[in-house]
Formats: C-alpha cells, structure tokens, sequence
DNA sequence: CGGCTCCTTACGGAACGCGGACGTCGGCGG
DNA sequence: CCGCCGACGTCCGCGTTCCGTAAGGAGCCG
C-alpha cells in the first residue's frame, strides 16, 4: 500500500545523508530510504559526515545525537553553519532534554529509538515536503507587470514591495489582474467586485483613484490602470517597470 | 495510588477517550477500560468529543464511525490536525467501506460491532504499546521564524524559550503554523480550531490578542500574527529575527 | 465654446479591531 | 468540603480605519 516512491510530488530522487555510527541501524535505515527512491549517502560519524556534505550537499540529514567524537548537536550546528538543510534527530526515548536541545539547534523533526524504519521514512518525506516552500505555481497567484496578488494571503506587492491596500482596492486590483488588457464599465467593476446591480458609480471612480495612488508611479499620469474615455477603465498589463 | 494497571503494564493511567453516542455501548466501554486502569473519558457526540479533547489532551480515542450531528471520521480528521494521537474505530459489522475510509483517515485500528469489551480493552492495550515509543505517523514538528511547535509533546518553543501556552493558545498557534502565509476570516478559525459552527466571533479575537501577548516581541505591533482588516488574520513565517 | 466626463478633495458616519474587565466554570490544594 | 486560581467566553468603550457620497474643478470632444 505505501510501496510507492515519493515520486508522487515530494523530493524524488532527494538526497539524503544519513550519519550513524551503528552498522546496523545505517544499513536498515539506508535500505528502506534506498527503496523509498531516495539517493542516500551514508556516514558513521562527525567529521566524515561534514566531509560527505561537502562533497555532496544533502537535501535532508538523518543524524544520530549520540555520535562518536563529535556531538550530533555539534554536526547539526556547523551543518547549518554552511547552508540550510532539514534535519530529522535520532534521540534516546525519553532523553527528554536531548529533544528540546535538537530543536533549539534547529532540528526539524526527530524520532526516538527504537524507531519504525517505515515511520522515519514517512516523516523524511514529510519534512521534505514542508521544507519546500510553495512553489508559487498552482497557488492562485496572480502576476502582472511588477505587480503580484496573492488571494489567499491577501497580499500585494509592487517590484517586491508589500502594497497597504484596504479591501475595496485589493478587490479591485485582484479583478483586474484577472482581467487584463479589457475594458470594463464603471457598472461591470461595480457588479463584479462589489456585487451590487446599483449604486452610486462615482464610488467607483473614488476607489480607482485611490487604488492609482498606491500602485501608479504617477497618479496623475496612470499606466497601469488607465481610462477609456466614455467607457470605463482597462488594466494595462505591460506597464511594469518604468520606461519612458 | 496507582489503582489497577492494565495487563501488560503499557498506559497505565493512560487517558482514554471514548465517543459513543450511545450511553449503553459508552457505559460498558467505559466500565471495561476503567477497571483494567485507564482514566476514562466520554463523549456523547462530536462537538462534544472536541471540546473533552482541549481540556484534556488523551492518549488514545475510541471512536464510534457512527455519530449525530459530526461525522465520526470527521471528528478523527479534526483531533489529528490538533495533534498526533492514536484512534481506534467502532464501525459497523460488514460495512467494509466504512473500514477502508477509516483507516485511510488514519485509525490506527478498528472494531466492528457488534464486540467484545474485552477484545477492545486488548486492542487499546496494544495500540498504545505499538503507539508509545513514537507518536504515530502523520504530522510531525513545526517550525516556522523563531517558533517552534511539537504538536506530539504539545509544547511550542520561541528562539528555545518554551512557551507557556494554555490549550486554545496552543492549538491556534498550531493551526498558523500549519497554514502559513495564508488569511483566514475569524468564522474559520472558529471553525478549525474550536469546531464550532457558529458563536461569537469576538472570541476568536480576544485569543488571537491573548497568544500575541505571548509570542509577538511587541504585542501592540504584531509582526507573526498580523490583522487583515476586514478579513480576519494571517501568520507571517518571515517575522523571526528582528528587522525593521 | 458648451456639454459631458473624469479627476480631486473633503467629510461624516459606519464598521472594525483592540484593550480592559467581568462572571463562570473546572481543577487543584489546603 | 471549601476556597483559590487559571482559563475561557462575553461584553463594553474607545480610537482608528475605511467607505460612500457630494461638490467643485479640470479635461476631452464635437
């Protein structure tokens, strides 16, 4: 039932270094990763598990607390002195304190010994998954010019620089942003983002102002929302950055 | 003080609780499990399930597939976004589907009716073992800017100072952390994290302000949990260290 | 130049969020 | 058994933010 490789989405293919200086617990653990569809890289203790990091940067470490030589806590610490990297710390159970010590350092999960094989497997690709941030993709997220509109997030930005938009004009932006490069009427804008069939239109006008000021370069010359006389206002997509 | 251990000696003075909306079936349950040890707890329905759930966080929950009002496998989906925790499942005999539903959901067992308390007395005994030396798979830990939650432990950490964060505090934060980047309107908040479907919505509020006074460096100037006006509220994951 | 459209500004009121405080319930310890 | 204390849900007053409307001026077109 769970035989499948984490293909499905999560780090195929990841690498992931194991450090453990039992034989036994590496190999199990390496086996069942191996067949999990992870690339695993194996070390047995400190040093050597820097060096292999070196040589190749993992994408997730399953490091063992209890290390020969240097602290595991150490390992975690220069590890992350190099880069970012999702660890997952084997403690003793119960070790309570070896625990809140693992995720001071910055240890992203743990699992205590004795441990399923299969649930360590379910927790690397767990940890990988979260670790990975949205892709951006999929999400909802609109683009257009220098301007970015997250609907979930409620969240704005104009060339990476968050936009304080109250509810009206985030509405307003987000429907343009959806709709660009067409013409709306005072009334469709007024139907669509308000949602009512009546109303004062010059609302809507004030509220296209308003939104003008805080994403226009020049408000008083708009490129990016601009009017169609006698019609209404259009978004103008290709009005990112500035050129003159 | 301890009473009478359950057999093997796994959970004793483990906290069971058990859903049944039927006071028979719960009256017998509840007879068995107390008197092999366990510290028993009931439920009439889901609501109610949820809310002995915040009080008392339990080690194992015995859960009746068949509920008024919430679905059983409902109230299973909901105690697993709180935190890992072993269920067991009472379904109907024969219903095949109803199994395949609930151990995709995650039960970590199941029962059919109609059946032996003493099999389900066994059966809790054993998923407990099997559930001890790690919590069960699914969600692991949390971590986002400075925080840190471990929904196993229910404990939650900023900058590796631990937190003292009461039930509700705790299970909202939890739910940020699992939803970062993403507003939701109070009514959803109220409905993930309390599992109501209605009630006032100033509650949701004045916890937000409450976990603030915990976790935001200024609570006057929240820079984690910030306000969406007009929406609700948004957990901001990039608020770790102190920029300005 | 006249009429219409759009821009700009200002303002009152409503909606909203926040902080403080209170009453209640349940748990815990004396 | 009783009293203390923490957690929770509710309520109220205040300050802020936001919205819709109105009114005057500027711009566009015939």
């Amino acid at each position: 039932m769970e035989q499948r490789t984490p293909g499905a989405g999560a780090g195929a293919g990841s690498r992931v270094l194991v450090v453990d200086d039992d034989p036994t617990v590496a190999e199990i653990v390496t086996g069942y990763l191996d067949r999990a569809g992870y690339v695993v890289d194996r070390a047995g203790d400190g040093p050597d598990a820097l060096a292999r990091a070196a040589a190749h940067w993992p994408d997730l470490v399953v490091l063992d607390l209890m290390l020969p030589g240097m602290d595991g806590l150490e390992v975690c610490r220069r590890m992350r002195g190099r880069g970012p990297v999702p660890v997952i710390m084997l403690t003793a159970r119960g070790d309570e304190d070896d625990r809140i010590l693992g995720l001071e350092v910055g240890a992203d999960d743990y699992v205590t010994k004795p441990f399923s094989p299969r649930e360590l497997v379910l927790r690397v690709g767990s940890v990988l998954r979260r670790a990975r941030p949205a892709p951006a993709a999929a999400s909802g997220l609109l683009r257009a010019g220098g301007l970015t509109v997250d609907p979930a997030a409620r969240r704005a930005t104009k060339n990476g620089a968050e936009l304080a938009l109250t509810i009206r004009e985030f509405d307003l932006l987000a429907f343009f942003l959806r709709h660009p490069g067409r013409a709306f009427a005072r009334e469709e804008l007024m139907r669509e983002v308000w949602g009512w069939d009546f109303g004062d239109l010059s609302t809507v006008t004030v509220h296209v102002r308003r939104l003008r000021g805080k994403v226009e370069d020049d408000p008083a010359r708009p490129r990016i929302v601009r009017t169609v006389w006698g019609v209404g206002y259009r978004f103008d997509p290709a009005a990112g950055l500035g050129e003159e």
